[in-house]
DNA sequence: GTCTATACGGAGATAGAC
DNA sequence: GTCTATCTCCGTATAGAC
């Protein structure tokens, strides 16, 4: 295996593993046991821990952007696309029920840290916003796209948060529904025809 | 000073480090610090770092049912006391912007870490979705009062998330407004009457 | 009740063989 | 490049003096 794939190897399996547990509580020995490498191999590749959290928010920025791509493309309306968005807390139910947000627990986590780390997780958030507030900009919302943007992200992190907290699942799905029903209110002529 | 003196004033010290910095990031040390004691005599009040957990969760939930009877009794109206609830997120505004919600960032933590007082942490959500959906019935919206409870818990954690990671005290007044918003549409009769 | 001293394990990190 | 062995520090927890 070349430096680089290991590497790769290693990032993707604290990706995960700070996911689900956490960045603090996520040891060298759990990364090794995930990636079947020795604990000292590590320190080839990365000088520090935070050395290793950087790189796995890099990998979470490529990622989103590549997601946020797809998403854009795929849609054949902002409207859609934004729907892809919402969509994604019911295709993610079953891990955000278990550990939250990915970006907003580790924001979280960073902040409570006192980490330096944490500016750089922001910009996770940043491309959601931005993203969105592209697709409000495209409904002729260029005004107050950004406030519209923020306010979706917010409600995706409520949603999260609680549904965390309460392992429910039709917390989430009326919740989604209730998203949409907020994007119809402030979008009208966007809205989806209602089943005949 | 007596047991049980010393022994609230550590659960005391432990609640907030626990709110600013995190649980497991946390030790005993830094409780030492706080109070002044040394670190063995936690062990005569507490036998394991899970026990102190225990005592902080039982002393917000005294203390949430508490500010719940208080906004009650304060509140010239249901409307008013609900209100209460989403002026919490500008009062607290400074302390939620450095370490967020101390309900949704300890259940998020508990989550991660899989820790049996998870469901412990979550009975104050419910103190708070209950006391929000009567506020909800007696407006006369018994049907679906624990559903808009949720809505309103849902806001005002996906607003200290992000306000969190974006540090931005307009946009917790912005949320807040709109949440008030959100109520005037929810509950029309109950609306204050707009400034002359 | 509170202290000091200490056990014990696990954390991140380093050195050097292969 | 990857390994094993090891270092050092700090975490929770214990023992026992006062």
């Amino acid at each position: 295996m070349t430096a680089a794939a290991t590497r790769h190897h290693i990032v993707e399996a604290a990706d995960r593993l700070f996911y689900e547990r956490g960045f603090e509580a996520t040891a060298f020995a759990d990364i090794a046991a995930q990636t079947g490498l020795s604990r000292g191999n590590f320190y080839y590749h990365f000088k520090t821990k935070d050395e290793i959290l950087a790189a796995v928010i890099a990998l979470r920025l490529e990622r989103t952007e590549r997601l946020l791509a797809r998403w854009r493309e795929e849609a054949g309306s902002p409207r859609e696309a934004i729907e892809s968005f919402s969509q994604m807390l019911i295709g993610n139910r079953t891990e955000i029920m278990r550990h939250g947000c990915p970006v907003g627990t580790l924001c979280a986590e960073l902040a409570k840290l006192d980490h330096r780390a944490l500016g750089r997780a922001t910009e996770l958030f940043y491309l959601f916003r931005d993203w969105l507030a592209g697709q409000f900009t495209a409904l002729g919302r260029r005004q107050d796209a950004e406030r519209l943007a923020l306010h979706l992200l917010m409600r995706s992190q409520g949603i999260a948060t609680l549904a965390t907290a309460f392992r429910d699942e039709d917390f989430i799905r009326r919740e989604v529904e209730a998203m949409n029903g907020w994007l119809d209110s402030e979008c009208p002529d966007t809205a989806p025809l209602p089943h005949p």
